[in-house]
DNA sequence: TATGAATGAGAGTTCATTCAT
DNA sequence: AATGAATGAACTCTCATTCAT
């Protein structure tokens, strides 16, 4: 009774006051992802979070409902910030092949952002089934993400700079070559992100019978 | 009353292979290996493992150091099932296409017992940071799969039936891709893994040069 | 129903030294001593300890690192009681022959005190090999206790009060003898301290050639 | 039921066949007064003894009825052996200087059975307090002990060797004195048996106004 | 808002003990 | 006489969660 709720509910009322959350609440949830990605949800205690950011494990009840609430604007706030990078790629370039390139570069770049998702949603499965609104964001990201590469194929192909592929296949297949590429370099420690990406890089663009752009490509190590 | 009747679950592993180390072991690894791929590795009990065998909870520290040890001869045995069912391959087909095929397929059929490894694995990482000697089977894993399909390839490359490719870079990216399926078939439920390899198996063969030997791939879903 | 009301025992030390770190951990250490030094640390459990006190258990790992732990701080607190009274001892008295009565006379009072510091220092031993803190915290108790009784011999010996005997040795025979007296009223239910102490008196006061302060000594037992 | 049990019932009926014990059942109780007296009777597990001896943990069960049992059993021996070197003492001198020269010196030798003694009688209490048989022994121990010394000076006093003392309060002085050594030598690793013993013997004879037989007595070290 | 103190539930683990062979 | 396998009870310790302030 004497606590207030300010805005619980998990986050679905969160949405009201859109922009900068309220301070405090976004510190826990990045320090939560950043947390959760490391290392798995069972293992992140709410003491853990709350040392990170040095203070009282009680407050977090303030404003969360429970750890799964805390779990769930984690996956919310991972999925906004995916999203975030990739419109970035949308609105600055509009020649599809560019586009695609500029869109595995930006894996590249946000390997961190991207990483640190899939390791949750992976870990979700197994601790957390049941959870429909989790189930529910973890699949958008998915099919927003599709929607955008098959955009841009689709638009390549009608504009004959592609061999005619399927778009939605040929978005898949990258989307879950790039999933692999996060999987592999959480398992495997010595992973070659960069080349992993280059070689999914030049094999799509020779699927689509075009040129990639010549990519800077630094050196490679493996 | 409430004991059950020691030995009724999971006995089809029991008489599987005698005279090797199974009964009571062989069974505690089957049912942990079936349960850390279902669930986490934390989420996973003692007491689920115990009770999913119909033993006391105590009898695992009978077979296992610790729950850790437990974890530890669970991934041995799933390493070990995953190079059986390669090694089946191997000593079959002569051929480089169609090891390759074969290959592939193969991941269809055992996509239970290789999904269960990757599912281990990354679970793996994030809770046991610092047990050498899983990471190193893990890595094991990796390192002879990876060999594996190098070699088909570069025999291959070598007999002119496939164009002259890296044979590490393109073992690499088949294995990452496949990996990449079996985290989205965790992920989303309803991903269509015999879609996804197949898309898979027509690019390789088109990077290869060579034209596969005409799946039968029977309907897709997706 | 089942909860009997928060701090309902061992309340006569919480409000004994106000100001300290009295409260919660002081009423832990209490009863933590009391309950170590009638059983054995490894007979008395962190159950035992909190009911005791009428909290739950998990409170004493608030207040305390395991419970190797609080026998640690409980021997602290053992050792800084058993000076306490010694410290009374030196501050009232100046001539060594009452000193020293003082002090034999002190060990009957703080009887219990002394005795149970000797019961989880011998306990200590054969559960715990290898901590070098809860060693070092007893040993420092001997030491101190032995540079102190000869203290007061030397002092004696110097001012002609005393023969010359050795401080050190007179001191370490004194001293020895006590923790005799103090393991046989524990083994043998019937012993008479009272008389072992005197006839202990007596002796020192001979082998000192001088006369003790013809002390009470009321009525014996056996 | 199927046990046929071979002179159960603790070790009342093992007296039946005097001398040698059964073997087997010997090596149990010797293997158990060793790790009895070096560790608490709860830190020593069936495990270890059984472990010590390379037999099968089910095997104590066979000869004893529970660990209490064994420990009962053990006392008994522990006893028993105490006495066997004190019987030794008696038969070998008959003048009462002698005598309790050659029974300070008999501790020194014997160190490590009485040592033992005392550990376990000590370990006793705190965890057994109801067991009236072990209590018994224990008991019948330390009288017999006190029987014996007071034995020889009352003799000395009687033949006019010694100066007219009370033989049980000196026996007892002395006993006592014996076990704080002992206390001491387990708490303090590099306290110096032998010259605390040396120092006893010394002021012992003091008290009875006797010179004692000058003994060897090696170099001190502290 | 924020905290210190407290709790209940449950996890992993140990151990004495038993039973069939 | 001896063993391997199994069990139940207990113990230590952890953790999410709550409550009063």
């Amino acid at each position: 009774m004497p606590k207030p709720a300010p805005g619980k509910k998990s986050s679905a009322a969160k949405t009201a006051v859109p922009g900068k959350k309220n301070g405090r609440e976004e510190e826990f949830l990045i320090a939560a992802l950043h947390l959760f990605a490391e290392r798995n949800f069972a293992s992140v205690t709410i003491k853990d979070i709350a040392h990170s950011l040095g203070v009282n494990t009680a407050l977090i009840y303030y404003y969360f409902e429970d750890k799964t609430d805390l779990l769930r604007a984690t996956i919310e706030l991972a999925v906004a910030r995916a999203f975030e990078s990739v419109r970035a790629v949308e609105n600055r370039n509009t020649d599809p092949p560019g586009m695609i390139s500029a869109w595995l570069d930006n894996h590249l770049k946000k390997y961190a952002e991207i990483h640190r998702f899939v390791k949750i949603a992976l870990d979700f499965k197994g601790a957390h089934e049941g959870d429909a609104e989790i189930e529910a964001t973890i699949k958008r990201f998915y099919v927003e993400e599709r929607k955008l590469l098959s955009g841009f194929i689709r638009d390549g192909v009608e504009r004959r700079l592609f061999k005619p592929v399927d778009p939605d296949r040929m978005a898949q297949f990258i989307s879950t070559h790039l999933d692999g590429c996060m999987v592999r370099s959480v398992i495997l420690g010595d992973f070659n992100l960069r080349a992993a990406v280059e070689d999914l890089h030049r094999i799509v663009f020779e699927q689509l019978g075009c040129k990639p752009a010549a990519k800077p490509g630094r050196k490679r190590r493996r």
